[in-house]
This record gives structure tokens, sequence and C-alpha cells, in this order.
DNA sequence: TACAAACCGATATAAAGTTATCTATTTTTT
DNA sequence: AAAAAATAGATAACTTTATATCGGTTTGTA
């Protein structure tokens, strides 16, 4: 019973979640670890697993109460309430953020962007924009903690400083800049003050095209198997 | 001298060549295993055993030589041309990559975006956004591979399969719906015939707010080290 | 010239994570 | 009522990835 929650499998734990409050919308009551794996690309035997891990039972041959299994991951993840972030640069892929639709279905409400360009200053918007010379005061207030940081990457540091003084806790970092401390973060025996995430996308490009090259000159050398 | 290249060793070797070509252009000849970790966030030792296994050697004292490594870097990625991609869905974020600056020192260029809405069709910009049913006949005319898909999450597995059968390899999945082979296709030995990528951006969010509840918690029981 | 410090290289060890296997239980069917 | 089928649960083995240690070589310095 003693086993731990490892990085991977709290993936797959909000996951599985997500899944599962899409089946209950859809009337479900009971599920499979069969099913879940299939959802999220798992097989049955890990879904298995990380529920016996996060203390859940099945029925033997009835499978998951979809209920239970909510309302445990729920608490598991500690995904009460609302999660309140902001959006620190608004040009291109910050503003888009903004406009995101679906945070609001996942429990995410960006409270507000922050940028240093007067024009994209708007205060009074649904979620407002603000200079950035407020974000310290703003997060000491508001008590945020995440932030999604899409500023440009020669400010990358600099803004990065300025969020980790004022409080922010946890970064998802879209810009192409290594945050210090970036890499070990994501271990989970960190303990730095903020944790950093990466977003990006041209090394995530750049990956798929090294996978596709592998498998195309792999599949020459074992034609069928 | 038969280690594999796994894949997070890929991706540190794409981490390397970028650090390594900001170095050089700072007029920097020689690297220590040292540095290099420092800037990705890794051991020396761990930098030092990726650039054994892909057959790069030091001296003894002096470090790397910086030409030598992004040489072999790029031989071992196979980036030694720019890597042509498309943008499918030009809503807010399709449309925020199509601006997005960083891809051309990357080597990666977008030829293209394709959306379903009129208003969005600009077949003359320099940047053209194409009707989302001329894609079939652009991808296989101008031997596309790789896709970042940025479509609404309702249609996002009818067009993933729409890509797919038009030759599509790679994908970038902007979507928040688990594209099937997903999971399996981050793996290596996947076999899949499109590997799919996710880019989970509520996902990450609440993975953020978990490690920190996380280090809070486990902050409390052991105090300071 | 000799000694010490810096750094690479390789091997071995350990830790983490996934997969496979086997057993047990419940439901359904005959 | 009995047998078979389906599925959870637990354990063990295996694979992958990272770390730690030790030896060797070069360079710098006394």
């Amino acid at each position: 019973m003693e086993e731990k929650i490892h990085r991977p499998m709290v993936l797959r734990l909000a996951r599985y979640l997500r899944v599962l409050q899409k089946l209950k919308a859809l009337g479900f009551v009971k599920v499979f670890s069969n099913n879940l794996g299939d959802a999220i690309g798992a097989t049955p035997a890990v879904v298995r697993k990380d529920f016996s891990v996060i203390g859940i039972s099945g029925n033997k041959r009835g499978g998951y109460l979809i209920d239970a299994l909510i309302d445990r991951l729920i608490d598991v993840l500690g995904k009460k309430e609302t999660e309140r972030i902001i959006v620190v640069g608004c040009g291109r892929i910050g503003s888009a953020l903004l406009e995101y639709r679906e945070f609001i279905r996942e429990g995410i409400r960006i409270v507000a962007g922050f940028d240093v360009s007067r024009d994209r200053i708007e205060p009074e918007a649904q979620i407002p924009v603000l200079p950035a010379d407020e974000l310290p005061a703003f997060v000491a207030r508001e008590e945020i903690e995440v932030a999604v940081l899409a500023v440009p990457d020669q400010v990358a540091t600099s803004v990065f400083e300025v969020m980790v003084d004022a409080g922010i806790r946890g970064i998802l970092n879209f810009t192409s800049v290594e945050l210090k401390c970036a890499a070990a973060c994501d271990e989970e025996g960190c303990r730095q003050e903020c944790t950093v995430h990466n977003v990006n996308i041209g090394l995530e490009i750049e990956n798929l095209f090294y996978l596709i090259r592998l498998k195309r000159s792999s599949a020459l050398t074992e034609p069928v198997e």
C-alpha cells in the first residue's frame, strides 16, 4: 500500500479525471480498466495499478464506479476549487490564451493578463489586461501562484525573476529560453522556489521530425514483423 | 559503443544544439560538460554520457569543441535542411503560431495554414491560409509530413483522420482531445502511421498546481534538510 | 621535472516505471 | 447449481534511465 505517486502517474490521473467526467455526462455509471486504458492510451494493467496506488477498489467483475473515482481523483489531485492563474505577456500567444475557452471547463480561470505595451492594456475588459508593473501587487493581493509566461525571449529571464520575487510558484513557460532550474523542476524532488514547465513548440516539432525519420529508417531494416 | 539513443536523450541533444549555437554566436570555441549541464539542467555526467553515445570525444582537460559538437548534433538529429510544416486550424492559437517568429531561427518553416472558415482564407498572404479541403492535395504535392493541429475540440478527430489519410506522419496536437494512439506514440517503438505529441495546456497547469501543493505539504513535514 | 588540479570516459549500480503473469472473485449462462 | 467467462488485484520481472565512482589524461604551476 505504500507506493508512491510519481509524475507520469499524476499526468495519467488528470487524464482519467477528464475522461470520467465526460463519461459521467453521457450517463455512464461504471467503467472498466480496459475502457480507461483505451481512452488515455495505456494498458489496463497500468490503470488498475494507478487506482490501487491511490486507494481505490473496483468490483471484481463490475469495474469501477465513476462517481467514486471522480471524487477520489479530485481529492488526490487537490482540485477542489477553480484554479486561478495570470498570463504574463499578451502578444500573439498570450492573447490567444486569454480567449481560450477550454480553461473554464477544466476548472482554470485566467484572472488577468499583463503587458508592458500601452496599447494592449485594457483594465476594463472581461479579463483585464494590466500594466506589467502592477504585477507584484496584484499577485500578492489576489494570492496568485501559477502563471503562463508568453513574453518575447529577450526579456524572459528578467520577467521570470520579477514573477518569482512576486511570489509566483509555478510557471508554464512558452518562451524558448531555458529558465534556470527548469529541468530540475521537472523532477519531483525539486526544492526550488518556482516550478517551471516548458512548452517548447520548436523542440516538439524537431522531435517529431526525428521520430519520423527514425521510424522510416527502422521500417527499412525490419520490413514487416 | 552500442548504446541506444533514447527519447529523453534526444530531447537533451536538441537542447544542447540550441545552447551551442548561441555560445558559438557569442564567440566561444570550447565548452565543458559542466557548462552544458548547467544550461539545460542536467548533471555533467549526463552530458558526457550523451556525447559518448553519439560518438563524440572531448579533450581530457580542454572540454569539447563547439563546432564539432554542432556538426555532429545536426547530423544525429537529421536537421540538414529547414523543416517544413503546416498549421491546421487558424483560430486564435493557430494564427498566433503562423506569426511566431522563432520558428525561422530554429530551422522550421510554416508553409501554409488551413481553415474551414471563409473569412480566414488568405491565399495571397506571406504564409497563405488555404481552404481546408485543399489540404490533401497540398500535403501530397508539397510532401508535408508534420503538422500543427489547432482546431476546435469538436472536430479534432475528424480533421485528424483527414490529415493522416493525406499523409501527415507527425502532429503537434493543441486540442485537448486525446487522439487515438497518442500515448502509445510517445514511446519509441510505436509502429503507428502517425506520431502525435500533445500540448495540453490545461493539463500542464493542473500539474503545476499539483506539484506546488505537494511541495508545500512536504515542506511542512521536512522543515529544513 | 614533478606534482596537483581539472575534466573526460567508462563501467557498475541503483532507482524508477512499465509490463506480464497469476490468482481470486463475481456474474452470467447453461 | 455448476461451470465458464470476465475482470480486478497483487507480485514479480524486466526495461529503461540516471547516478555515482573510479581511473586516466592533459594542462598548468611550482
